[in-house]
DNA sequence: TAAGTGAGAGCGAACATTCGCTCCGGAAAG
DNA sequence: CTTTCCGGAGCGAATGTTCGCTCTCACTTA
């Protein structure tokens, strides 16, 4: 009863200057929870953070942060909904590309250096694993490769129409292998590890160019199907 | 009081008949704790799933369990260690390839086909979420990589000296490229959503011919930088 | 008999969540 | 303009549960 004053002052600290709207200012706690939570997930994991925590981490008592989201599984799907949003943010280029090849190559770059910059490949390493157990978490995984795959099929069906891939090639499968080549390349972080962004862009630039014209290429087997594995499937 | 016989079964029944001495049952014990093991993470990932699930799950009480392995930390330890060891079976193919090419598909195909027939693609991805955050763990991943990485070395290198791969391209960028791709390639899990082996070896032939022999195949540009992002590095 | 093995109760700690409470800004009432 | 009142915001102790792990003791086997 005698340090009424602690309460008034870590109440007050938080929040920068200036007048706010009730609404304007339930956003920023928000904001800051889930900032908090990413942290502690990045480090921690899903399950292996603590709500107590994220806690210490926004600086809020369980009590408040409650007050935000009901469950610890709803900061997760929060979570994960919202870096797949801001991930989408870097496949602009899909829309005015110059050929299939050059808006492939572009997005991976971009891909890859928006997942580098973010430091998020951490983040997604957690959401692939946990989307293989948790309802909610697959649905933003899978709606989110839905939207990515949606803006590279006219791509390619377009470059197909237009004679630049050879029609042979199932689009299925061939959506199919760029997308996982797309999350292998972001997922392993490869310019932390050293690999210089233009080496990169040589390398995927002509492996784009050799599976969009597979036929010609091949050392001397132009026919269908050319051996090896093919009688699985 | 009065089911004594209950115990009895329950300790006896587990163990297939005929003599066996000591060392052997305990293997077989071990065996079976890791295997109960593997499904509890597969389902539940390495934190969300308890020692009493893996109690459950192999039959045995936590008393007996603890006889076995000093902690939870060291099933993981063993079981990423059994599957790193597991999936190098796969890359026999890479000792004695016909060429770097024909190398490299023949033991993606290989990798895709070990990963979907063993289900051990939502183990590899909780192996690469958890090796983001614990020590152990990423020794073996990085261990495993290692290992892939010096049967893939000397196949390019072998294959630049026969002038099959131009010698412009950097061979670092290339094995990280390559590797990322058979990563992402197995995360995926491709046969079980429906894409064709057959298709899948195609599109992944003409991508490795068309990285391996970067030059006189882009459209137009034969030399060094191809433009776009390069002023990244 | 001595060593190995397993069951299951139980440990303290940590977990996600809830509780009763105080505080504060602003609207309503006087 | 003051007073009253309301509800959102926040606190931190406490809830029951579950965690990884240990202990004791009975049983089996060589």
């Amino acid at each position: 009863m005698e340090d009424l004053a602690f309460f008034e002052a870590t109440q007050a600290e938080p929040l920068e200057a200036g007048a706010q709207t009730r609404a304007e200012r339930r956003d920023q706690q928000i904001q800051r929870i889930l900032e908090a939570a990413k942290n502690c997930f990045v480090r921690s994991g899903f399950q292996g953070a603590s709500m107590q925590q994220i806690c210490v981490e926004c600086g809020m008592s369980p009590g408040a942060l409650y007050r935000y989201f009901p469950s610890k599984e709803s900061i997760v799907e929060a979570i994960c909904e919202a870096d797949r949003q801001d991930e989408m943010t870097c496949f602009g280029v899909l829309k005015q590309p110059q050929s299939a090849v050059e808006g492939l190559v572009e997005a991976a770059i971009a891909h890859i250096l928006h997942t580098h910059e973010k430091g998020s490949a951490p983040l997604f390493a957690e959401m692939r694993s946990e989307s293989m157990r948790n309802e909610a978490v697959r649905c933003t995984v899978d709606g989110h490769k839905q939207q990515i795959a949606n803006m590279i099929a006219p791509l390619l069906k377009g470059a197909i129409e237009r004679g630049e891939i050879d029609p042979q090639v199932d689009l299925q499968t061939l959506m199919a292998v760029v997308m996982s080549i797309g999350e292998g390349l972001a997922i392993n972080d490869l310019p932390s590890r050293g690999v210089a962004l233009d080496q990169l862009e040589i390398v995927l630039r002509a492996m784009i160019v050799g599976m969009l014209r597979p036929t010609g290429h091949t050392d001397g087997e132009q026919s269908s199907v050319p051996a090896t594995f093919s009688s699985f499937g």
